[in-house]
RNA sequence: GCACCCGUAGCUCAGUGGAUAGAGCAGUGGAUUUCUAAUCCUCUGGUCGCAGGUUCGAUCCCUGCCGGGUGCGCCA
């Protein structure tokens, strides 16, 4: 907001002074990298001064001259080579806190253009368990849809489940030959994930099993009943499951169209990118191939082979006539951007499925899309031996049994603080800490980093973790719980203390994070903010006692708090974290 | 071979074309008859993989190397 404010500023500025702008030239404002020379600065003057031939001080200086921002900075600095340095008003930051205060948005501003973005992510695989892998698909997508909703887009939110595939031949023959009905009640994925399992083995070590599960492939996929019964049956015990998951975690869905959805759309699709000539048949396969339209290094269709560049087909159809992920793909883009007007479509996959997007996006491109697609990848959860975790042989840890554990621990930890609450409130508050601490863990990262599964990290309830940012949250409800009886807030506010001061500028800056967020597709820029929230309250916490104090001065520190409160519980919850008011 | 991602403190990780590169953990020494200590404050800890280039300024951008990972015609 105050960034957006200056930077408006600056422009008008540059204009009022005579200095003519070059083309697409908007003066960058940041947060101020060391508070001691302001708020927030500007390197404009020094960016300029070489296209202008200008001293950058002389050129900072006509810009000061011209700049009009009494109105909410106290001072401006030029500091350095040409910094412009910018510190804000109390006033102004007085008046950001009833806003903050006020609004159902907590001060964030819409956005000027509103899009239509569909956003895929999770993505589990029938008769397979969510593993720690589908944690970072899961959570970044669910935080960032809920972000692009809160600042104003209009976001569907679709599961693209893994329901269709040459799995199912080896789940239908396993079903067919060893599914233990009793077991499959109890725990249905357990049960077709042990058939999965065994069956997989079995047809590794003889090959005559393989042909058979092939069988079983052919005629599901040629509509044999009996075959399309137990599909059918798998996935609706699947996704009964996979809600509870999903309830257990609080993420939603608009859809969960899965691969079997698009079958229908296969075959057409296939032939009419022949007669388009967009694809052709190659070696009894249909394939997508370069169209040479962009450099051979930048082109998704080709691959170097000793100086020479090969063709690296997009097959949409197997000679077997068989269709393949990229043909799914292409049919749910049709879908999405035909049904749904998508404006965007962000898909929430991990980093090794770059080349399928960038074939598959310029392949949809060439079919007239234009829709803008985004691949957010993101990097790999290691074993500990730092390699990939498998999950063909499903050697890796449970989704569930980490939440799990992360519960049990916070309770532990509430058990011994004891707040003198019952077991009830214990629990509720061990399944708050518990899974958004997890949450918060994979949320605080950077995406692209592949980083080690370790029980610790994702379990941790010390440091920069879910609890520090719950137990602000915690203290400042805990103010207003010993308030006794309710206190109006009025807008008569002073500060008076550098940590309220320094609280003050941090709560003014959601307005721009939560944007920032978006910008990059990054939640952890949210989660490090956040953290910077809590730690700056905690200061002012330590330095600044509001019960005790009096007048304006309390009314002003309870606005704070108040404040501090709205920004943590909405922010928090934009991570898919839920609050607490005791821990 | 080619493409993409990663390389930052003992460990796990943030971060940015700008001013003295930051957190957490671990280690160290303190603070509380509390507004909830799941907190705060000290100190210790760095050739930002290496070498060039662009720039007034590079850990960040470009090029080349080194190291790790991933992906590259009929799996999803």
């Amino acid at each position: 907001m105050f960034r957006a404010v200056l930077t408006d500023r600056l422009q008008a500025a540059f204009t009022a002074a005579g200095i003519a702008l070059p083309e697409g030239f908007v003066p960058s404002v940041v947060i101020a990298s060391d508070t001691r020379y302001g708020d927030y600065q500007s390197n404009a003057a020094m960016v300029l001064s070489k296209q202008l031939k200008q001293n950058p001080r002389a050129l900072a200086q006509q810009i000061v001259d011209q700049l009009q921002v009494t109105d909410i900075c106290e001072k401006i600095s030029i500091d350095g080579p040409g910094f412009l340095n910018f510190t804000l008003s109390p006033a102004a930051l007085i008046q950001r806190l009833s806003v903050i205060l006020k609004d159902d948005h907590v001060g964030v501003p819409p956005v000027t253009k509103a899009k239509r973005i569909v956003i895929d992510f999770s993505a589990p695989n029938i008769a397979k368990p969510m593993h720690v892998g589908h944690i970072r698909s899961t959570f970044i997508g669910d935080s960032l849809a809920r972000v692009a909703r809160f600042i104003g887009h209009t976001v569907i939110t679709d599961n693209h489940v893994g329901d269709w595939g040459t799995q199912f031949g080896m789940i239908i023959y396993g079903w067919k030959t060893q599914l233990d009905q009793a077991k499959l009640k109890l725990d249905p994925i357990l049960e077709l994930v042990t058939v999965y399992k065994a069956i997989n083995a079995a047809t590794k070590a003889d090959e005559a099993v393989l042909t058979l599960c092939k069988t079983e492939l052919v005629k599901l996929q040629q509509g044999d009943p009996e075959n399309l019964a137990i599909w059918k049956e798998c996935v609706r015990l699947t996704l009964e499951q996979l809600e509870k998951v999903y309830g257990a975690l609080d993420v939603k869905f608009d859809h969960y169209l899965g691969e079997s959805f698009y079958n229908e759309a296969l075959a057409p699709l296939v032939a009419d990118m022949l007669e388009k000539g967009i694809a052709k048949v190659s070696e009894g396969a249909t394939a997508v191939f370069s169209d040479g339209s962009v450099k051979p290094e930048n082109d998704p269709f080709l691959i170097s082979d000793k100086d020479e560049w090969k063709a690296a087909p997009c097959i949409i159809r197997k000679t077997d006539g068989g269709f393949l992920y990229a043909t799914t793909d292409l049919a749910t883009i049709d879908y999405r951007v035909k049904e749904w007007k998508a404006d965007e479509i962000w898909y929430v996959v991990g980093a090794p499925q770059q080349l399928h997007f960038r074939q598959v996006f310029a392949a949809a491109k060439r079919r007239g899309a234009t829709t803008e697609m985004t691949h957010i990848a993101f990097g790999s959860i290691l074993g500990p031996d730092g390699k990939m975790f498998k999950t063909r042989s499903g050697e890796t840890v449970g989704l569930l049994e980490v939440i799990d554990e992360a519960i049990e621990r916070a309770r532990a930890a509430a058990e011994e603080k004891d707040q003198g609450l019952s077991d009830a409130d214990k629990d509720e508050i061990a399944r708050i800490i518990g899974s958004g601490s997890v949450k918060y863990a994979e949320l605080s990262q950077n995406r692209l980093t592949d980083y080690k599964f370790s029980w610790d990290k994702m379990l941790s309830l010390q440091g920069n973790t879910a609890p520090y940012l719950l137990n602000a949250y915690v203290r400042t409800r805990s103010i207003f719980r010993k308030l006794e009886g309710t206190v109006e807030l009025t807008p008569d506010l002073e500060i008076t203390e550098p940590a309220e001061r320094a609280l003050a500028m941090k709560l003014a800056q959601f307005a721009e994070n939560a944007h920032d967020v978006l910008e990059d597709h990054r939640p952890n820029l949210l989660a490090n903010y956040l953290y910077e929230v809590a730690n700056t309250y905690h200061g002012f916490y330590e330095a600044c006692n509001v019960l005790r104090s009096e007048g304006t001065i309390r009314n002003t520190r309870l606005t704070l708090c108040e404040a501090t409160s709205r920004v943590l519980k909405t922010g928090l919850s934009l991570l898919g974290i839920q609050t607490t008011e005791r821990m």
